[in-house]
DNA sequence: GTTAGCACTCGTGTTTATCGAGTGCTAATT
DNA sequence: AATTAGCACTCGATAAACACGAGTGCTAAC
């Protein structure tokens, strides 16, 4: 299993030059960039190993090698080396959360924007998700005799507003009522819990105001669940219009399309729950990014993960490169966002 | 000025045909597709005099003609037929809207993806802007000892959020008398008016709380103002790879790039204020658009235009069919939300 | 005013030839 | 035994040559 050092010298030129030219790269090519010291027949020597070992292919007979998905994986896990962003790099992503105090979610697309650019490729994001924060306080608001608005604030700081509407006029003495109500029986509350939450257990104990709250509660519960709902933030889906393996049109629109299907992208991401997650070509679960490959981490508020961003580019993708910039960014986010909370 | 009626018909006939096939249109189809009763020479001679006029181009010489953007305006100004929807059509955008009760954001985002899916091309659309509407009641809740929430009701029935971060502690009376005040202060302003308020007349008639409201306000305003920015929403981005003219992968890059400038999408669109707009090719003040078409329109809260709404596609666009669909759409989309905001 | 006929233009698609990068294999070299 | 030089072979890419055909403008006849 384990490959002789110039095996592994090999394949790692010939993935790094992949990655740059998006050419086959050749024996003559390694020996007159990679390994200088050797000639270009001991090198083809040594590539065939690896393409019998499945590390690299031959698009067609007289063509340079290419790198396979098991090539690129070996690359990620064992030859490559963790780059390191220089200081300007990270300046430019302190300083971005810098001038983005203000809303969450600007402040997480912004993220996705700087992201997009940094790799030059694709960047989707998350926005915070609140299943498995609680539910900090309540307040009820009178808008007009008719509506109500509930603004709910979690323990991870973010505010949910429901403007709900009611049947029968609230008088404002009801609505301080039912609003000591709702906090005392919602607050604690994660959101997974007032989905499963019984009507009955409220109502049972509140008789005075119960056809209230009947209309109320499910309403506010609907609405607090149904804007749970995260968003999709996309950024950078031109920049694989620059890429050599999207010249072809057909290519490009189905990519293209993959992106605009929310749900999918919301699966692939909300599925990455470690910190950092490679996952090359046909390693992916879905079909549709079998030719791409999927950088994607969390960001925390607290040390709960809330939410994660993801880099989608070619199998041909600067792995080191992204993987720094991914982490750096996660990080980052992580930290102001459980600044921001606790103010 | 006046074209007789066969020219009018004969530019009709190339530019409907045009539409449909992204080719240019040479005088045997329409002999035999349009004007059955006329020979091909009669139909030259005609072309000839319209491309003299500038309603029409040859690409080259031995190719058909294709209309001008001066064609296209003629087209829609004087000689397409308003196509009316049909019954299934208005159904599925009113049905749209009644699913989507909830956020306005996500109905004015949904309203977005309907429209670049009925049309085919791409959409985008303004979130509800506040710079008109005034503020109808504020409400200041307390998240720990050192964070305040405010929560600005409007008169258009939407509901932002700001938090906002204070140095010394603020006790529940404090919170409350601040409520009042602000409430006295400012409710009616209007989110111009905002920017403008010089922080003195505030603060002067609030001697024992000065400092709390000198720290307070500025950055509540401020906070506003910020996140009065609208959003831009795309769809269907993709949409447009499906068009012959854009299977040159730089047109389609230089294309996508442009959605991506939001700033740009943002000035196009906000400046649409007549209810419907039609922009063709090099009319559109932007270079960037000036081999696209652009319809924009706004919708309305109350009577109050609160965004807008437009699609983009090549000159070459079904804009009787396009048209008919905008209008639908803002239509609905004003109803319903001034539907909700009455309760 | 309309139409048929015809020579001309020019983009498109196809065929064919050439080029060259890259390979695998064998034999010589270290 | 590992490395390397040499060589014949493969095959995609590029370019040149060519035929095709859709479309035009013009002229002359209807």
């Amino acid at each position: 299993m384990n490959l002789g050092d110039r095996k592994k010298l090999i394949l790692q030129a010939i993935i790094e030059d992949y990655i740059n030219t998006a050419e086959p790269v050749g024996s003559r090519t390694i020996s007159k960039k990679y390994l200088t010291g050797t000639s270009p027949a001991t090198i083809r020597n040594e590539m065939a190993d690896l393409e019998e070992m499945g590390y690299i292919e031959q698009p067609h007979t007289s063509a340079g090698r290419v790198p396979s998905d098991k090539g690129y994986r070996l690359y990620v896990d064992e030859i490559m080396e963790q780059k390191r962003l220089n200081d300007v790099q990270t300046d430019l992503i302190k300083k971005q959360f810098l001038d983005t105090l203000g809303e969450i979610d600007r402040l997480v697309k912004n993220a996705s924007k700087l992201l997009s650019q940094m790799t030059q490729y694709t960047s989707i994001i998350l926005t915070p998700q609140l299943k498995r924060t609680s539910v900090k306080q309540i307040q009820l608001l009178s808008i007009n005799n008719k509506t109500v608005l509930a603004v709910i604030v979690t323990d991870a700081g973010i505010v949910k507003n429901c403007v709900l509407r009611v049947m029968s006029d609230v008088s404002s003495e009801l609505l301080e009522k039912l609003n000591n109500m709702l906090n005392s029986k919602l607050v604690g509350l994660c959101m997974e819990d007032l989905q499963s939450l019984s009507l009955d257990d409220i109502a049972r104990n509140t008789m005075p105001h119960g056809e209230i709250i009947e209309q109320l509660l499910p309403e506010l519960i609907q609405t607090l669940i149904y804007s749970d709902t995260v968003d999709i933030h996309l950024d950078g889906a031109a920049n694989i219009l620059n890429l050599p393996e999207y010249c072809d049109i057909q290519k490009a629109k189905s990519f293209l399309n993959v992106l605009e299907e929310k749900e999918l992208l919301f699966n692939v991401l909300s599925k990455s729950d470690s910190d950092m997650n490679v996952s090359i070509g046909t390693e992916n679960q879905y079909e549709q990014f079998h030719n791409c490959s999927l950088i994607t981490a969390t960001y925390k508020i607290n040390g709960k993960t809330i939410g994660s961003v993801g880099v989608i580019g070619p199998t041909r993708m600067e792995y080191s490169k992204v993987i720094s910039i991914v982490d750096c960014m996660t990080h980052n986010l992580s930290e102001i966002l459980t600044k921001i909370l606790k103010g």
